[in-house]
DNA sequence: TTTAATACTGAACGAATTGTTCAATATCAT
DNA sequence: ATGATATTGAACAATTCGTTCAGTATTAAA
């Protein structure tokens, strides 16, 4: 990609994610990212078609190579709960890294945006790998009743742990996570 | 209240729970809910501060009542899972009966809107009542962690329902509710 | 039935924001 | 060096917002 993409690209995403912390998505206006961002009007909608695809690339950014990294496809052991390693271990580290920002963003009063996405990702996540999880299924209710209650109980967890500014550690929190469900 | 005003707001409301079944909250403006309810700007402005006003507002006529009547607050028996009157049994028979469109405007494209609200509500009365899990909660997690799963829990299951067009009963949807926490 | 208070009207207003256009300029990859 | 491509910035019409105000209609109470 031409580098005077990657600059532009990577400044406005900047530019946003500062604006994020400081006021909501809905009162953060074009015209404030393209100043802050310091980059002309035409470039910023040469970039993205509106500020809500924005967002969604922002999002993308940010989970899609924690979800989809040949890793996580490849190694089905990290699904298993009562693995070290497991998958909701790896995902509490990941983001207390914060790397891009991550951290900032979640505990941000934006963070609804960012958590509903990665609920998504991790929904499929779920869904592909329900195994590990059966035997605490009750028989009686149907599977993607099942499906969703995993998932939500993951994104609450998590939320919770990020209000509470990550205080616990992601061992205690993955503990907690799989005691409830 | 001077009958004018109730008529100009019950015609507002109106308007916009329409409008909300068609389109996104974002995208609905202050001129069309006018146009809709027949009613001029200035009246609009005169009743309500801005379009996030009128939806607290209209959250509060739709909810409040359900959460603070004598009828709750006087009946702890209400709150034992073991009764058929359960307050959660007693919730989603109150949804479904859909006073005031709750359920056309639970189940529109705008429902984490009413959610939200509804969620904030539920989280008080599940904390005014906690004993009533005491015995299935994990004793090693802390108790507003606890709460915060009750509730989502709650709220998830309601959210599940209510996209699969409330095809299971009340007491069914109460009985898998209870099942999960 | 009057009367005084109050609510509605509707047009007009400036300000803010949106998304597009275009010709000029700067930077890139080769 | 050169042709391709990205950026610029100003200008634009179109929406929407929230306010103002003088005039009209309705109401509740005497």
């Amino acid at each position: 990609m031409d580098r005077r993409q990657q600059k532009t690209r990577e400044s406005i995403f900047n530019a946003f994610i500062s604006l994020l912390s400081k006021k909501n998505y809905n009162n953060i206006t074009v015209g404030e990212i393209i100043e802050v961002a310091n980059v002309g009007r035409a470039t910023f909608y040469l970039h993205f078609e509106t500020k809500d695809f924005l967002l969604k690339d922002l999002c993308s950014e940010l989970f899609d190579h924690i979800f989809n990294t040949e890793n996580n496809l490849h190694k089905p052991n990290l699904f298993n709960c009562d693995n070290k390693d497991s998958i909701f271990l790896h995902l509490f580290k990941h983001i207390k890294k914060n790397d891009n920002n991550i951290y900032k963003l979640l505990s941000s009063k934006n963070n609804d945006l960012f958590l509903e996405y990665f609920k998504n990702e991790f929904r499929v996540l779920t869904a592909n790998n329900l195994s590990i999880f059966k035997d605490k299924k009750p028989t009686s209710i149907p599977e993607d009743f099942w499906i969703n209650h995993i998932t939500s109980t993951f994104i609450e967890t998590l939320r919770w742990w990020i209000e509470n500014e990550m205080k616990l550690s992601p061992e205690t929190i993955t503990e907690y996570f799989l005691l409830l469900v």
